[in-house]
Order: structure tokens, then C-alpha cells, then sequence
DNA sequence: TTCATATATTCTAATATTTGAATATATGAA
DNA sequence: TTCATATATTCAAATATTAGAATATATGAA
């Protein structure tokens, strides 16, 4: 319950072009800071507030080798996401039954009017 | 490529706790505004809004049945995500190889340094 | 009609997010 | 050391989101 909250945060932390780019160039394996600046057409100051963002709240991490951050995901949800993100719909569910034009029908709940 | 985008913007939309109980609810079916009042402890006029703002995106639709909306789900991707929110996960993905202490490890990518 | 119920809209204040600019820090190379 | 590169942090401005209060509208019942 309070996980389900969490993840309702993470969300909205991740709910972001910026941030959704980088994480799925992550999914692919580590990137080090300028190698994600080079494919986002963003600040480098801007980049490592989304890194930062991103890593406090756990969703992503990094190793260093030298001068390189080499970050990498470490949120299994994250995966799930972008799949569904990049995932093709139906426009639209089958709908209740209601007239299509008036849209008018009727309410299934207990509720009387 | 602009339908992605447009997908990070219904994230975003989404990402908040009342908007999600709402879709949840719907999910099990058709809610008129009432009934999704008595399980969400919110103000009549937020509620409205949170409807508002899930109907001009497409997330929602409604009917009606006499005073009553009846809201349904729309937005087939809407269904995925609910499902992946609700979902365990293990608490992360196993890293790339470095050093666990000193968290040190090389660089994979082409970069010289 | 008139009234009560169901629901929406508008306005506003509080708060949060996003970004760029400037600056700081850490590290390997010379 | 000194320097250049890689990256982070801080600050401030612009903008967006959220919620409540007040008010409006639409409909069925009396």
C-alpha cells in the first residue's frame, strides 16, 4: 500500500521525454554522462540534474571507472515501463453499452436516481 | 516517435495517487462521479477536476444516465500500466560487473580517457 | 414551476517542477 | 603542479500542477 504510493512517485519522477530517453538508453547497458549528452539535445547541467533526480530515488545508480560516471538502471519496473511505453494499442477499449449518439444508458451501480 | 511523446504525457497525467485509484476503480468498470467519491476522500470539485483532466486527454469517457455520468476506461495502455504498478518486483536488477566497495569497474562504451 | 441532487467550472493561492547560467569538484594527463 | 575534461551543485526565473472555495448548470421528482 505504502509500495503502491511509492511507485505512483516514481512515476511521476519518470514521466519526463528527458528522463524516459535516458532510462531507455540505460535498458540497453551502462552509459557514462556524456555519451547520454551526446544523443539529448540538452545542457550537460541539465542532464545531471536528471541523473540526479533519477538516482536519489533509486531508480538508476552508477560506478566510476576514472573520470566516467557509468551509470546503469537498477529499477526492475523501469523495464516494464518502457516496454509498455513503446508498445502499440487498440485507439480504444470496447466501450459499455450506451447509445453512440445520445450517449445515454444505463448505470450499472446500486446508485438510484 | 510524436505518439511516444504523447504516451509520456498521459504518463504524466496519470501519475498522481487520486487519478490512479480512479482508473483502477474504472478498470473493474463503469463508476458514475458519486460513486468514485465514496472511496476517494477528496472534495466533490477535485474529483471533477481529476475526471476533467482524464476525459480531455482521452484517458476516459463517459455516459450519462439521467443526473448520473457514467465513466468508463478509454485508453487500452491505461490497463498495462495499472497492472505493472501493482506488480512485485525483486528490489533491483543485477548490476554490471564493478567493484561493490569502492564502486569502480571499466567503462564499456567506445569513450577514451 | 420549484427543489434537491449530481456534477462541472472558474478563480486563486500554495506548491512543485523544469531549466539555464554560473560555479564547483574530481581526476588523469602533461 | 597545472591543465583540460567529466560531471555535479546551487541559484533563480519561468512555468505547471494541485486543491479548495464559490458558483454554475442540468436533470428528475414533487
Amino acid at each position: 500500500m505504502n509500495d503502491y504510493l511509492s511507485r505512483i512517485e516514481e512515476l511521476k519522477l519518470v514521466a519526463h521525454p528527458a528522463r524516459i530517453a535516458i532510462l531507455d538508453e540505460l535498458s540497453n547497458g551502462v552509459k557514462c554522462v556524456s555519451d547520454i549528452q551526446d544523443f539529448l539535445e540538452i545542457s550537460q547541467s541539465n542532464v545531471s540534474q536528471h541523473l540526479s533526480a533519477l538516482r536519489h530515488a533509486g531508480v538508476i545508480d552508477f560506478y566510476i571507472d576514472g573520470r566516467l560516471r557509468c551509470y546503469y538502471l537498477r529499477q526492475p519496473f523501469i523495464l516494464d515501463l518502457l516496454e509498455i511505453i513503446k508498445k502499440d494499442y487498440p485507439a480504444e477499449l470496447p466501450g459499455p453499452e450506451c447509445c453512440p449518439v445520445t450517449k445515454k444508458g444505463k448505470y450499472p451501480g446500486k446508485r438510484k436516481n
